[in-house]
DNA sequence: CCTTGAGATTCCAGTGACTGGAAGCCCTAT
DNA sequence: ATAGGGCTTCCAGTCACTGGAATCTCAAGG
């Protein structure tokens, strides 16, 4: 397989697989014109590496968890660790951004959004008290 | 005022506020000695700038949030757009961050943990439905 | 007067995970 | 022979800092 049916079928665009491939993650042979010359096992790495990498897992995250997926000696309990610290993660920045939200969309919400230049928005980034 | 008592009072670190310079968001006078100078003005408008990057406003939007803050003929409605579309794109960073947390916290309750290999993470990453 | 240490300066490089673009090779079809 | 599309590499840019090195300035103590 080339790279561009790769990427079709595992969603993932051809420039990030080169990346990919600069970074580690894959392996493709080289056919005799330079191609890249995928299997059906690149491609299923890819698809992988996609849905990780859509549950937000960083690449280094990946990389483990790829080698934890080909390791039949693994214990679910490493991989099971790393999606717990991935959640808690997730749950951080989630609460971070209602946090945000909150404050802003009382902001929002008390500014008349007309002509005039009165702004709660910026007395509040000014650091006037509501 | 020297650049570590204006980091202490802003909470801005002296690297950022450097930084910030070079973007031009700030413009400190110099000393004779090539040190910056902080005014008062200048310490209000990095606090400005800490409580906006606070709500997760871009460079670009705090960029053109001070503008508006400095623009007596501001008309409240296009702080408050700014405002929205923030708002929006932070609803739109809170439901993508919710869908992983929710699948992802199926596929941990659902791993056992423990010293075996067998495990439904890497089983759904690698393709095979629940 | 000299030294020491803190705090200031500039500049360069790295972060994460790509993404865009340019220049050029390869292959197939007309 | 040529046109096109796909492939290659390499370099640069994104966003908002952050770390580190080398150098300068200043105030205090011996």
């Amino acid at each position: 397989m080339n790279i561009g049916e790769v990427a079709e079928r595992s969603g993932i665009p051809p420039k990030t697989i080169r990346y990919y491939e600069d970074i580690g993650l894959v392996r493709p042979q080289r056919s005799d014109n330079g191609y890249r010359a995928f299997r059906e096992t690149d491609l299923h790495k890819l698809a992988f590496l996609g849905r990780a990498r859509a549950l937000g897992f960083s690449i280094e995250d990946c990389r483990t968890l790829l080698g934890l997926y080909e390791d039949e000696n693994r214990e679910s309990a490493q991989v099971k660790a790393i999606a717990e610290e991935h959640l808690a993660a997730i749950d951080e920045k989630i609460a971070q951004l209602q946090s945000m939200r909150s404050t802003l969309s009382h902001l929002v919400r008390s500014c008349h959004g007309d002509d005039l230049p009165d702004c709660p928005i910026l007395s509040d980034l000014a650091g006037n008290p509501a």
